[in-house]
DNA sequence: ATCAGGTCTCAAG
DNA sequence: CTTGAGACCTGAT
């Protein structure tokens, strides 16, 4: 059996494929790539309608501030990890190799870490390349994934034709 | 205790 | 240029 999926409790279309958003209390708990929306409807919460905006905000211009009340779960190192990424500027890149100097860590450490990010586009995941290349992404080092990785980098300034 | 992973680096063909 | 092995650290079983 697979793990029960997480549950989300709104959808918001994007130009590559849709976000899923779920709230736990009055913050916001995940952030996720659905390629179709979920079955189940979505719930009515001023949260949701403030994150929505946000998002089609960033969709728009990269710069838009995405400032939320997160909520966040993960073990010590992915949460410092975490709070590294965010400090990446919009349009740059770091590998994840420069990531894990800080902790003396090890690259595929900081992979792992990359791999469980609930908060999509608030920790900005796709901002963290391979040494020689895009890198995978969300899991997958082909596919899907990568692909949207490509849209966003490429949405926020940093490809210059590569890749 | 063991293994797999969104990698890196270096050495050899 | 391409391949392969070993090393790195964390999280899950």
């Amino acid at each position: 059996m697979m793990p029960e999926p997480r549950s989300f409790d709104a959808y918001l279309p994007a130009p590559f494929g849709g976000l899923g958003i779920g709230i736990e209390g009055d913050r916001v708990a995940r952030i996720s790539f659905l390629s179709t929306a979920p079955p189940s409807g979505s719930i009515s919460h001023p949260l949701l309608d403030q994150v929505r905006d946000q998002l089609r905000r960033y969709m728009e211009d990269p710069h838009a501030r995405l400032q939320l009340p997160l909520h966040w779960q993960g073990t010590p190192f992915q949460q410092r990890v975490w709070q590294e990424l965010r400090r990446i500027p919009v349009g740059s890149t770091r590998t994840y190799g420069e990531i894990a100097k800080r902790p003396n860590s090890s690259a595929r450490a900081v992979g792992g870490a990359c791999r469980t990010n609930h908060l999509v586009l608030i920790v900005p995941c796709h901002r963290v390349v391979a040494a020689g290349g895009l890198g995978g992404f969300s899991g997958e080092t082909e596919g899907v994934m990568p692909n949207i990785k490509r849209w966003l980098l490429n949405h926020e300034g940093a490809l210059n034709g590569e890749w």
